[in-house]
DNA sequence: TACATTTCTTAACTTAAGTGAACGTCTTTA
DNA sequence: TAAAGACGTTCACTTAAGTTAAGAAATGTA
């Protein structure tokens, strides 16, 4: 399973043994069933996320109803805003499918960096790739209607679409699950 | 002028004189007038922007029209996609009043790493607070209404809505210039 | 298997955003 | 200073999303 985490990483820098024991050595890979709940709102965590197999959201409960606002699959983490502002969380996070990932907190993360100072600069490129890749989606988001953002979706993470509950989607979508469902028959009428 | 960055960034780390000249001798100031535009679509640059004072923005050209994205005013930074990327810029960055900024390339950051490890700590930590801060952006933003949005910048970004103007405001809100403009008149009446 | 629950779809109605056009105001500039 | 252009508002009309409700389909569970 590590090696799933060892390819990625080694598309940014390459790894002594010394470097990939001193990771193994953190015991950071979990197995989670589906419908985990890995964060919840209210919750303080120091807990940082990467998926190497499976796929976990983060939604927020408003008025009794789920609004998700992110999915996480392979090779994708997410540092839970919670661990950055030191407050209590304002979102959940859950595994939409049985999953593998890592977990590590902040000391560990600290740990790493001062043994192996290049994991520093691994995590500023990726987190400096991960805002700019952000900024374009937010971008995308803004000046689409939800159907080009539905058919954007089809184009650029064609497996959500069968992996995740449409009503999930649709909050993803930034709509209601029944306009998603009306905007797919719209959209089958067309063509 | 400089104080402006030193005192912001002292709020992360505290610099030596020695870092301070450092990035002094970089001759990275620059005052640019509105209406200035520092990086044009299909452009390829390598060049980052910090604001100390005014106002930049960002917009995509659509059909002949501005679809503007974002705003970046006092301590606020963009490196934009095609300096991540190496693509040519799919956007425009633009100044929205006289302002003045930071101009620095990536083998200026690189230099500075090189010399002060100190800086790529900084970095890191500015751009996943950046990363983390964005995201319950674009959560807020797919929760909410247009009208929701609008309220919501009022309160947190007031000065927004009286330092740029409306057209550009609304594609910012993910809508039309009129839908704004009515948007706010139905909003002066319900109160 | 049978029952309960969740999910998805459909429909009728309401509300709000998109569109195109007109108009007044303000700004730019020739 | 006059003309042109940009900007914001309003209006009538169109289109699509929100809402509420009902029912079908799929899923989970006893």
């Amino acid at each position: 399973m590590q090696d799933l985490l060892f390819d990625f990483l080694s598309k940014y820098v390459s790894l002594s043994e010394d470097e990939k024991n001193a990771i193994n050595s953190l015991d950071i890979f979990r197995s989670v069933k589906k419908g985990t709940t890995l964060l919840e709102e209210g919750q303080k965590s120091t807990d940082g996320y990467f998926v190497l197999k499976g796929c976990i959201r983060t939604y927020y409960l408003i008025d009794g109803e789920e609004k998700t606002t992110a999915f996480y699959t392979e090779m994708e983490g997410l540092t839970p805003h919670c661990v950055i502002n030191k407050f209590p969380s304002e979102y959940y996070i859950s595994c939409v499918e049985d999953s593998i990932i890592t977990v590590a907190n902040t000391e560990m993360e600290a740990e790493i960096f001062n043994k192996f100072p290049k994991f520093e600069t691994l995590c500023r490129i990726l987190s400096e790739e991960l805002l700019s890749k952000q900024q374009i989606n937010f971008d995308e988001f803004k000046i689409s209607s939800p159907e080009q953002r539905y058919l954007h979706l089809i184009h650029k993470r064609p497996d959500l679409i069968q992996r995740v509950p449409q009503h999930q989607l649709a909050s993803y979508l930034g709509i209601k699950p029944q306009s998603l469902s009306r905007l797919r028959a719209r959209i089958i009428k067309k063509s």
